[in-house]
RNA sequence: CUCCCCGUAGUUCAAUGGAUAGAACAACUCCCUUCUAAGGAGUAGAUGUAGGUUCGAUUCCUACCGGGGAGACCA
């Protein structure tokens, strides 16, 4: 809908103008906005007012009551459209035909994306702000693909590096302590309860009697066991990777080594104090240096990554995500010098950061280290308030927003979280559609005239303008809104309307908007992965 | 010290530089003989401070105040 209204504008003020059509915060005001006058005005040198109007009245002219039942000029300038309702009849028949499909495009035109999420160290579970990524990961994957987009998800699996031995000391901590021995805790490492539950696992795989020689075969083990534990509390909300690369298999397939080579001979290197140093030759990043080899001879975690980032922007990809925590902002510029390196369009690699979520527990707030042990992990959460509300709740939220997430209220709240308001809805519709006993069949849908009818149809049809929004802003916190707003229409209407009446074209025409929110609904948790009860 | 993000109702969050700053929860008032009241209709309530840019600023710029994060031969 917004794509015919903005060519018709086109038509009235030439292809090049830049401008939006959007729908007016009160449906009072129209079915549709633009603020095309205001964005022209300065360039024809007249008021907002008065280019309205000369746009108004060209539109006028041209659409011949065709499209629109009213045009008006409203405000500093904006254009106002009342669109004829029997387009939305025909979007609703569109619903009711394509069902699943309906929001999906061919936008994409088979374009290849591949995603980077979660990617959380296995030094320790997952916990809730590494688990804010998977969301909307997910989400905008399922966004793509139901835009004509081809989605790969990967996962780096962070198994190298100075972190692991790290792990590696505080299992074996554990691990004497286990079998009766005396030990030290070791410096620097990791705090927390899992560190003795690994370790139990660990004896009961193992055997009690390892030599400390053998920490690697402790270490291996104890990465494999996080790693698969994390992989489980993906699950829990739907989340499974295509690709998952590991940082030991970058170092051991010398992928990492020809890399490193690759860059000294790209003259991006250079030598002090004995390590090798990338230097981006870009001015904006002189401060972003940073080393790649230490002068011991290993390779830093970034040199894999740089080997890692050199496959995703070489693998024949249109688009390239990583979603990392915020904490990675320092990081992002470097990945982003790499692209030029690599021959990749710079605009083409996108790295959402998102900020990270408190934990609070009434008006405590927990702090969130894996070193000190004193954060709650995912798992924790999800047992505590199900995965629906996890979901939802992170999916509310910009990616720029801090979150603050209070176990208690959660727990307290949960039946009166967003995400029942938006199941509601759907079981609602559901049990109405149960209540009919009456096959679906097709029906005169221009019996809808009613003001709650109308508002309800036109917040559907809003849908296919959501995820095409997400396609290209990412802010997938708009699904979970239009969710909320979808289910509050419907609410009202059901309040207002009785479906199953005696007339039994009107019945039948009211079902089939029914089955229409029934499809939307669905359509949009499944985006972001909530579950569609049958019952409440 | 430098850099990044944030500061909006009591609370958690929305708002490409635009219309009367929106919801939800909490509070208050009403509404169940009819498809599930986990709902609806209504009332009250907010842009950290001080400047600037302009027709117009929650949004952009500057300073300050407050919160979170980053800056290692960590990842």
């Amino acid at each position: 809908m917004i794509k015919r209204i903005e060519e018709i504008i086109k038509k009235a003020v030439g292809e090049d103008a830049v401008f939006t059509v959007e729908v007016p915060p009160d449906q009072k005001m129209g079915d549709y906005m633009t603020n095309v006058a205001l964005r022209v005005a300065s360039t024809l040198k007249k008021s907002p007012e008065e280019a309205a109007r000369e746009i108004a009245e060209k539109i006028i002219k041209a659409d011949k009551g065709k499209m629109f039942s009213d045009v008006s000029v409203a405000g500093p300038g904006f254009i106002n459209f009342f669109v004829n309702p029997k387009f939305f009849y025909e979007e609703l028949s569109e619903m009711l035909r394509m069902g699943d499909e309906y929001g999906g495009s061919d936008e994409g035109n088979g374009k290849k994306v591949r995603i980077e999420y979660v990617s959380a160290n296995p030094t320790g579970p997952i916990h809730i702000g590494n688990l804010r990524g998977g969301p909307i990961g997910e989400t905008l994957a399922r966004v793509f693909e139901k835009s004509g987009f081809k989605v790969l998800r990967e996962y780096v699996h962070n198994d190298a590096g100075t972190q692991v031995e790290k792990l590696g000391e505080t299992l074996w901590y554990w691990y004497e302590k286990l079998r009766g021995n005396e030990a030290s805790f070791p410096d620097g490492g990791y705090r927390g309860d899992y560190g003795k539950e690994v370790a139990e696992a660990v004896a009961e795989a193992l055997g009690p009697n390892l030599e400390k020689s053998q920490i690697s075969e402790i270490i291996a083990f104890g990465l494999n066991h996080i790693f698969e534990e994390n992989k489980e509390t993906l699950k829990r909300i739907g989340i499974t990777f295509d690709k998952i690369v590991s940082e030991s298999n970058l170092i051991s397939s010398g992928a990492t080594e020809e890399v490193v080579s690759e860059m000294k001979s790209l003259n991006v290197t250079k030598e002090r104090d004995g390590a090798l140093w990338f230097v981006p030759n870009d001015e904006f990043l002189s401060d972003r240096e940073s080393v790649i080899v230490r002068s011991s001879g290993q390779p830093t975690y970034f040199a894999s990554d740089i080997a890692y980032h050199k496959e995703k922007f070489t693998s024949g990809y249109d688009l390239v995500f990583d979603i990392f925590g915020s904490n990675h902002h320092g990081h992002a510029p470097k990945l982003q010098a790499l692209t030029k390196l690599f021959g990749f369009n710079p605009q083409n690699f996108i790295v959402l950061l998102y900020q990270y979520v408190r934990i609070k527990r009434g008006d405590e707030a927990v702090t969130m280290s894996k070193r000190a042990g004193t954060y709650v992990t995912a798992k924790e959460v999800l047992d505590e308030v199900g995965p629906d509300n996890v979901i939802f709740f992170l999916l509310m939220h910009s990616l720029t927003t801090h979150i603050d997430f209070d176990l208690d209220l959660a727990k307290k709240k949960s039946l009166e979280n967003p995400v029942y308001y938006v199941q509601y809805a759907y079981v609602r519709a559901k049990r109405i559609l149960e209540e009919s006993g009456m096959e679906p069949m097709v029906s005169d849908l221009s019996l809808l005239n009613t003001q709650p009818e109308l508002a309800l149809i036109k917040k559907l049809s809003n849908f296919p303008e959501v995820v095409s929004m997400v396609c290209k802003t990412y802010e997938v916190h708009r699904i979970t809104h239009y969710a909320t707003e979808l289910a509050r229409e419907f609410h009202s209407f059901y309040e207002k309307t009785r479906v199953l009446v005696d007339d039994k074209d009107l019945s039948m025409a009211r079902l089939n908007l029914v089955r229409s929110v029934v499809i939307v609904l669905a359509n949009t948790l499944n985006l972001i992965g909530v579950s569609k009860p049958e019952s409440m």
